[in-house]
DNA sequence: CCTTGAAGATACAGGATTGTATCTTGAAAA
DNA sequence: TTTTCAAGATACAATCCTGTATCTTCAAGG
């Protein structure tokens, strides 16, 4: 029996614990499902977690490392935007998935909310479309006035909507269209050139 | 000890588990706790349904009844809207919460995804803000061109984004604003009449 | 090579849930 | 009033999950 240490076996057990999670949901998310993905005993599972809702967590928050997400940055919030959510759409719809179809239970028992749930994962994380409007901002694309993080945020809100319409990724064409016909107007409206 | 049959008892049976469900979530809708709730015991339950997940299906359709939606006509798109998104703050986002948060564990316990089941609660209905928005344009309000489904649609986007993240109703001060800032400005921009 | 500490395996009590069985009680119909 | 059958109240075994404790085994640092 081959023996895994450290930040190895971390690794190992988050994985498995994430696989666990999203194939089979929160209900069969028990410590000892995961420590058998893991091929492992929960007494190691207990000695870096208090329980299952530390795990949970640890879980997300080591999926949603901010580290893999890139900002696009090309120099036109069009561009920028729909790159965002290209992203958004290839790489976090599970975890968005996660976070609201199989993370009920968990809600429920702690008593929390998602919003709490990003905080505790995400203390310091940037409002990334607020990024990308203050960047457009900052290029003189757009004027500060009355444009609004709910604003900034329509894209996503209607990206994920879509995405619980079908349950498939949303296509790219429909992604410009949210940005072409409801964001970038939105926009528009407080422009600093332009019609 | 007073007694309830047949159909009387049924439906305070659904009502006390669909008060569970939305309550407390589907890890904690045990029999056990739908029967207490409904101040019974489970053999009650067993004797109508042959386990939880025949049960889950009994109150969703129970709850779903086709209850008629009061479509508000005020004769301005403004307060139509702001009507509509109340209504549905109140009344049927507890239930698409239920269909899409709680149920992630009945998902796959069955196997089966929120489209199905959804596809029972929602046969045919029609599509509501269109509704809105031809009456609109049809007092002049609005112009036709460009004001896309997907425009009329974004209020219940935001709307229910708001409440996946909370999980609680969504404040009167928040449904204006969507209005106010996002729906009306969108719609604004093809005005017949006005700036 | 030897020591150390964690990994890994196992056992256990406690609690919760399920599904069934059994019994008494009471509401409604004959 | 009497009969009937479901409601209501237990009780039960079986199963699962939790959290902890104990023990052996192995990888890594000294």
């Amino acid at each position: 029996m081959t023996k895994r240490l450290g930040a190895k076996l971390e690794q190992a057990l988050l994985d498995a614990a994430w696989e666990q999670l999203v194939e089979q949901g929160y209900a069969a998310f028990t410590m000892d499902a995961v420590a058998a993905r893991a091929r492992t005993s929960r007494a190691v599972l207990y000695r870096r977690w208090t329980g299952k809702h530390a795990l949970v967590r640890a879980v997300v928050a080591h999926v949603a490392r901010p580290d893999d997400v890139e900002i696009p940055d090309t120099g036109s919030l069009r561009r920028d935007t729909i790159s965002m959510m290209k992203i958004a759409n290839r790489g976090r719809l599970e975890l968005i998935t996660a976070l609201t179809v199989h993370l009920g239970g968990y809600y429920q028992e702690t008593g929390t909310s998602p919003v709490d749930l990003r905080k505790t994962v995400f203390p310091t994380r940037p409002h990334i479309p607020r990024m990308l409007l203050d960047r457009a901002i900052a290029r003189g694309e757009v004027a500060p006035a009355r444009v609004s993080d709910r604003i900034a945020s329509v894209p996503y809100a209607l990206l994920q909507q879509e995405f619980f319409m079908t349950l498939k990724p949303v296509s790219n064409a429909t992604i410009e269209e949210i940005v072409d016909t409801i964001f970038l107007p939105l926009c528009a409206r407080t422009r600093v050139r332009g019609p």
